[in-house]
DNA sequence: CGGGGTATTGAGCCTAGTCAAGCCCAGTGG
DNA sequence: CCACTGGGCTTGACTAGGCTCAATACCCCG
C-alpha cells in the first residue's frame, strides 16, 4: 500500500494529483520477514527498493571481532534502501526487527518516475537525506553524549518518529527492542546498556515494561538528550 | 571552475556532452575562506550548494557541555551541502578546516537541472548518498572500533579518496588536520588522540610530521581498520 | 516442568577522560 | 638578536565511565 508513502511524503511537502497517482500506479509487492531475517544484505546489489509498511526494520554492521552496530533504525512508512537504485552495491545490510511487512518496488520502476516527476523524485531524495541527517546526529552521540544521554535521546527521536505517523501519542508508545538492540545502537554493550536505562528510569524519566514505554517527564528526558528535532526535517514547505 | 565536479562525477559513471554542458553552463561564483571560518551554520536556510575547489572543509555539530563532533570531512571536488537544496535548514556547520575554496552554485539553477536531466540529477544525489554511506562507515567506528582503529580507518578513507582526485600517491599526502581536530572527528580526546597516534607510529604503520602523513605499512593498517572501500562505492557503473 | 532468551546485579579490569606541566616552534615586538 | 607569547604536541598521574565475566532471576512458550 503505497498510500502510507504517500501520506508520509505530505508531511514534508504537498503532492499533485498526478504526483500520487504515479506513486499509487508503482507495482508494488508486498513480502513479510519475522524477526531477526535479514532483509538485504552487505555486498547485495538489489534490483528493489523497500518500503517498511509495518514494523521495525534496523541497518547494521558487523565486525570482525563480533562486535555489532545498529546505523539506523527505520519506522512504519520509511522508504529503507532508496539509495541502493544509484548507489548499487549494498554497503550494510537490513534486517526485521520483529515481524514486519514490507512493500517491494522495482528500482526501474522508481527510475521511470525520476524521468517524468522532477518534483515527486525530489521528495523521494528527501527519505535518504532525512536517513543522512539522522546518522549526523547519531554521530554526534555516539562521540560525545554519554551513555545516559545516548539512551534517552534514542528515545526521545523515536517517540517524535513514531508520532508522526500516528504510531505514539500521551508519551506512551511499542518499543519492540531488546535491551540487547538498543545496547548494539547506542554503541554500548548490553550490561551497560541496562544499567544506564535503569538510571533513567530511577530519575523517573521513563518507565518501561515488556515491549511498552511510557515518557514520564519529557522535558528532562529532552533536557538530559540535548535533543532538538530540527534534524527530522519536518516542516512541510515547498521542496 | 565545475569541471572538477565533471571529472569527480566521471569517476562514478559517463556523462553525456549535453550533461557536461549543462554542468559548466552553472553560473558559479568563487569564494575563498581561512581556516577555522564557519561557511554555513547550524539553522541557516542556505539558497545556494557549495562545491569545494581546494582545501578541507568540515561538518559538524556542538554540544552544551563545550564537546564538539565532526561529523564529516570533505576533500576538493565534493559537493558538500547539496542536501541543503531539500532539506531548506542546516542541521549541522560547516567550517574551513584550513583556506580553502569554493564554488557557490545557486538552488534555483540546480533544480532547473533536476528538472531537465534526469541522469544528471542522479548523479547530483549520488554526492549526499556516498556521504550517508560514509557516515555510516563512522558510526560503525565510533560505536564498536577501539580508538586505535578509528584512526587507522580514517588515514586508510582520506588516503582513498584523497588518491581518486590526485591528492595522494606513493601513500603518503597531505593531513592538514591538527591532532585536536583529528580527536574531534575520532570521538575522542585530544591526549588520547596522541596517544593513539604514536602507537600507529610505534608499530611502524606510518609516519606522520608537521601535515605530512607516509603510509609505512598499508596492509597492516587496512587490516587494524578493517577497512574495506565498498562503502566509497567507487565503481564506475550506469546510474 | 524444562529450555532459551532476556533482564539484572556484582566484581574487577581496562580504555579513555581530565588536569596539569613541559616542550617545541613560529610569529611578534622591542 | 632576543624575550615573549600562543598554539600544538607530548607526557605523567589520577579518575571515571564502560567492558567482561559470571551468577541469578525472570518470563514466555512448548
Amino acid at each position: 500500500m503505497p498510500s502510507r508513502l504517500i501520506k508520509n511524503l505530505e508531511l514534508r511537502d504537498d503532492l499533485s494529483i498526478e504526483e500520487k497517482n504515479a506513486i499509487l500506479e508503482l507495482p508494488v509487492y508486498e513480502k513479510s520477514f519475522s524477526g531477526g531475517e535479514d532483509i538485504v544484505r552487505i555486498g547485495d546489489e538489489p534490483e528493489n527498493s523497500n518500503l517498511l509498511l509495518d514494523g521495525f526494520v534496523c541497518r547494521y554492521r558487523d565486525l570482525e571481532n563480533g562486535g555489532r552496530q545498529i546505523l539506523a533504525l527505520h519506522v512504519p512508512g520509511d522508504f529503507i534502501d532508496l539509495q541502493s537504485l544509484l548507489l548499487k552495491v549494498m554497503d550494510h545490510s537490513l534486517q526485521a526487527v520483529g515481524p514486519c511487512r514490507i512493500a517491494i518496488v522495482p528500482h526501474e520502476k522508481l527510475k521511470r518516475v525520476t524521468a517524468n516527476f522532477p518534483h515527486l523524485t525530489r521528495m523521494l531524495w528527501l527519505s535518504p537525506l532525512i536517513d543522512a541527517a539522522i546518522h549526523r546526529e547519531w554521530l554526534l552521540g555516539l562521540g560525545r553524549r554519554s551513555a545516559r544521554a545516548r539512551a534517552a535521546h534514542l528515545i526521545c527521536e523515536l517517540y517524535t518518529r513514531l508520532s508522526i505517523v500516528g504510531l505514539a501519542s500521551n508519551y506512551r508508545f511499542a518499543l519492540p527492542l531488546s535491551q540487547r538492540l538498543m545496547a548494539e545502537a547506542l554503541g554500548i554493550s548490553a550490561v551497560h546498556a541496562n544499567r544506564s536505562i535503569q538510571a533513567l528510569r530511577n530519575a523517573k524519566l521513563i518507565d518501561w515494561e515488556l515491549d511498552r514505554l511510557t515518557i514520564r517527564n519529557w522535558d528532562q528526558l529532552v533536557a538530559l538528550a540535548e535533543f532538538d528535532p530540527i534534524y527530522l526535517h519536518l516542516e512541510k514547505v515547498p521542496r
